[in-house]
DNA sequence: GTCGTATTTGCAAGCTACTTGCAAGACACA
DNA sequence: TGTGTCTTGCAAGTAGCTTGCAAATACGAC
């Protein structure tokens, strides 16, 4: 967990999307600037505590910042998406990442997991710009079993 | 969509796992030895049509069928899990799938798409053994776009 | 065939993740 | 500061899935 963005900065992303400064956006960019994983809608209002907004606010900010860009959800594993800040093209998390089985942690793969497909195959083009998942026993879980 | 088991053969087939055969194992079953893409609890529901079972009968017996070896969880995408039949050990389908966001289809990927990571990598054993999940905008929605 | 018991089923209720409608409140620009 | 638009909170609703429990069913023993 590292630390989060200043509120000031924050503010500034958000103007300069267009998006109007609220509680709710500045609260949500700011804890998901400062985590390490992708985070997920319940983990969000729990990291937030007393002071987090409502549920449903917090969906809708989540969509909000997803469209403009300000995050990015990188998994979509059980039908619980996760989401990071995404500051920068590089923190889009265009690469594969691991759904651990058994600690339920998203994690990101250290070396660029690339599918061996030929480039004339008809699903080259899909599978080139697809997100890549693999889930399975991450090797911490592996490891304590 | 191929042909459905012979109601016998299932029978068989339950009888050998040492499971009762009931009319909705045999029901579920024929179902899925039909289809010809993993099939979901809500289109095996649908499929059945006013002959089928209770919804959470329907939850209970996939679980079994998956126990028991007879069926398979080959996707968990967006929460909803689907299954496809597993007669033999080729049908478990270890290979990669990809999850078309457009059409919502999932579909066998033509070739094994191999993770590619360093043997030595404290990852290669999770990698190895993990479901390969890819998703994006399959060829067909592609071309229709 | 029929009996008894363990397994299954159907129904109802509950859970989690997420969505939607709407009135009230907050933001931003003049 | 006022005004119009965007956002929020609340409540209700949806989908996928689970659980508890009583009634129904499968199947081996007789």
């Amino acid at each position: 967990m590292s630390t989060k963005l200043p509120t000031d900065e924050v503010k500034g992303l958000l103007r300069d999307r267009g998006l109007r400064v609220t509680q709710s956006r500045v609260a949500v960019l700011r804890v998901l600037s400062a985590s390490d994983h992708a985070v997920s809608h319940t983990e969000l209002v729990e990291l937030q505590g007393e002071d987090g907004c409502d549920a449903s606010t917090t969906f809708r900010t989540l969509k909000t910042l997803v469209e403009a860009k300000l995050a990015a959800v990188v998994s979509k594993v059980d039908g619980i998406d996760r989401y990071v800040f995404t500051k920068t093209v590089e923190d889009r998390h265009e690469h594969a990442h691991f759904v651990c089985d058994t600690c339920d942690e998203v994690l990101c793969l250290p070396e660029s997991v690339v599918p061996a497909v030929q480039p004339t195959d008809r699903w080259a083009q899909s599978v080139k710009a697809a997100q890549v998942q693999l889930r399975g026993e991450c090797p911490d879980c592996i490891e304590t079993s």
